[in-house]
DNA sequence: CGGACTATTGAGACTCCTCAACTAACGTGG
DNA sequence: CCACGTTAGTTGAGGAGTCTCAATAGTCCG
């Protein structure tokens, strides 16, 4: 087996419990080992398919670096991307044995991986383990929310000024206003049920109202924070 | 304490393992009056608040009978509901010790009531059962998934049928084709992202195409089942 | 440097939202 | 039992916004 990048995988989430706060991260050192033990350490390049919708649940995967997205292909052609998938995230998580949604890299990314089997055998020995899945699964669910308030809004000004708010939020890295955009406009257009040209021409919009700049197409930086915040909450 | 109902709580759910199928009751008879044990029994008349959106979050509740909405006011003025919740649905997993979403009956319902701390308590230590509440809260997920999927369409008259189909699916009752629809146009246009006005038409369009059949405001008749899983599938 | 892909911009059609009026249903109190 | 008021739901007309189709510009990679 290969050998394990830092101290094993992690698992960002908010707690549900009082007394905590922000970001955590949820395994203790000994957690991070047990998972570590079961866990195969695989990397994949960009544009790569990890599993396909509807195909057998073997695995769970955790990422160590990177950026994967999860999606869905509707009988019309459209896709559906339904999540953006980051460091310290969970994926892979099926039903009665078969994946839901397809996922397919967007960056490099090193995986951690887990038979779906070793994992529920333990987490069935490990309570503290279980529960920590349970609030990162609870943490999910709560981004998959977001996602829906952002995606039932009607305007696509404020559809990409909330998706690009949650990237900043989401990227540990994101310095003085510099937000990096990841992925495709296809792929962002996908995850906020927009056509691509929406998004464009909302992104052109928010440029020539002086509240964004680009810096190449793939990082923004936002110049009116105040605007910014008033459009992502108008809702 | 009151006295419990039945054999006690429940957590209807399909696990992500394999060799399962279809819905499941989650808990085992011991894990029940488990549960059991540490929560209190509790009814409401429909419509009460059961709590509001980021106050304390001091309680997780199981739905032993009725119907519950879960919903966030938007800055607008606008309300989305998030969720519709019935039997063995669990709510109130909060963020930091703060409820994310307010939640409000719509039927008379009668909830298990178990203080977070508690709960916590006894999920560090019963491995098993923290993994059924994990189960849970991924089946959760896969119903936030689909709620994005029906919001993130365009036309209102596929919303609608989906959210039609979904009922059906929910409602265990659901006999020849009756499907019951327990919440008001409201609602459900909160739920869908669409005005109350968009919901009437779309219901009233299905009518008069000869789609479904009205018994009622509150219960429709599927008669083209063709015609109906072709429009909640053209998307 | 060329080609394929990604992204931007423009014009017309369609759909939903808003505003408004109207109808139906329900519960209350006389 | 009925009249009334309140709430819920239906239907209509105009305006706003996005989608589609189409063409252009920019970017990445061989």
């Amino acid at each position: 087996m290969a050998e394990f990048v830092g101290s094993g995988p992690s698992l960002r989430a908010i707690p549900f419990g009082p007394g905590m706060r922000d970001a955590v991260e949820l395994l203790s050192s000994r957690q991070r080992l047990q998972i570590a033990s079961i866990a195969t350490f695989v990397q994949f390049p960009p544009g790569k398919l990890v599993y396909r919708e509807g195909s057998n649940a073997q695995f769970v995967f955790i990422i160590a670096k990177g950026i994967v997205k999860s999606f869905r292909d509707l009988p019309s052609g459209k896709r559906r991307v339904m999540a953006f998938l980051f460091a310290d995230d969970m994926f892979g998580l099926g039903q009665s044995g078969h994946y839901v949604n397809s996922a397919q890299t967007i960056t490099p990314v090193t995986l951690y991986r887990m038979r779906v089997t070793t994992l529920t055998e333990t987490l069935r020995h490990d309570a503290d383990l279980a529960f920590q899945f349970l609030c990162k699964v609870t943490h999910e669910l709560r981004g998959s929310l977001r996602h829906t308030v952002i995606v039932a809004r009607r305007d696509a000004l404020g559809r990409v000024t909330m998706f690009l708010r949650l990237l900043e939020q989401n990227s540990h890295l994101s310095q003085d206003s510099k937000i990096v955009v990841p992925m495709s406009r296809v792929d962002a257009a996908n995850y906020l049920g927009l056509s691509l040209e929406a998004v464009s021409r909302a992104l052109s919009r928010l440029e020539r109202s002086g509240i964004i700049a680009f810096e190449g197409r793939r990082s923004v930086r936002v110049l009116d924070r105040i605007r910014f915040e008033r459009i992502a909450a108008a809702l």
